[in-house]
DNA sequence: GCAAATTTGTAGCAATGGCTACATTTTGTA
DNA sequence: TACAAAATGTAGCCATTGCTACAAATTTGC
């Protein structure tokens, strides 16, 4: 049809948690592949200034995500650390799931950043079900 | 791998371009579904309140997109009414494919909403492929 | 036709995320 | 060690998108 009375809405409502898990996940990424993060690091790969940075980090250190001592490097929090898991399993799922489809890697890592916000835990069960991830009808 | 060195980034830069094209959409849709579109229906739909409304209609005044008049109905210029239907294309192929790989269809229009903006040419691609529209290898 | 209800507009505040410019701290090196 | 370079922090600006409260216009209903 053509309806579309509601069904959405909200979409624009939760930048704030959006950045929270990107920022969170690249520290983790940032840590694994550097040894440590530092805010330069995340202004690089976020491709935003280091003041960006560094109000966001403010944020998600009182959000209790990120645990840091000025100039010092970015760390998580256990409960960073948890979301960050969260995060890069999502990621990984629709970068896969992309792939799978015909999306080149590149492709499918950009959109995945964007897309895995979005997908809800039933979306993203059907994308293990395509990846024959999980087993279940 | 592990590494994702900044392949992404920029995805939290256009939010008022989504915003753009969620309203535009949103205003074709209520003009074919009840003949005119008003303010107060487009609060109702995006669950904000009417002054929001307002401000975003607005800016997409200024940008060209849609026509109206104090208290009177929100129209879409020539403009607007080609955004409104390139987004309800891509709108409809990622419900279409989220529905095809098991999704519901509430999941799917929800979902969609959110990921419509971060699917490239080359993802929707991808899925219209997966969903038979096109033939191409 | 006029009062009440509804709709829309405006003023002004907050949070988020961009930025530049400038100050400060740390690091690196001569 | 001392100075230069690099990394961070801070101040302050802008745009976007929420909101409530209040004003004005339009529609409804009697």
């Amino acid at each position: 049809m053509s309806n579309r009375p509601n069904p959405f809405a909200k979409t624009r409502r939760d930048h704030a948690d959006e950045t929270a898990e990107d920022y969170v996940e690249a520290i983790a990424d940032i840590e694994i592949a550097s040894g440590s993060c530092r805010v330069k690091d995340l202004a690089e790969r976020m491709q935003v200034s280091h003041v960006t940075v560094t109000r966001i980090l403010s944020r998600l250190a009182e959000a209790g995500l990120v645990a840091r001592q000025p100039y010092g490097p970015v760390g998580l929090t256990p409960q960073g650390l948890e979301m960050a898991a969260a995060s890069r399993v999502r990621h990984e799922v629709v970068v896969a799931f992309l792939e799978r489809i015909g999306v080149s890697n590149a492709t499918a890592e950009h959109d995945a950043e964007g897309m895995e916000h979005h997908a809800s835990e039933e979306t993203l069960a059907a994308m293990r079900r395509y990846l024959g991830l999980i087993e279940d009808a």
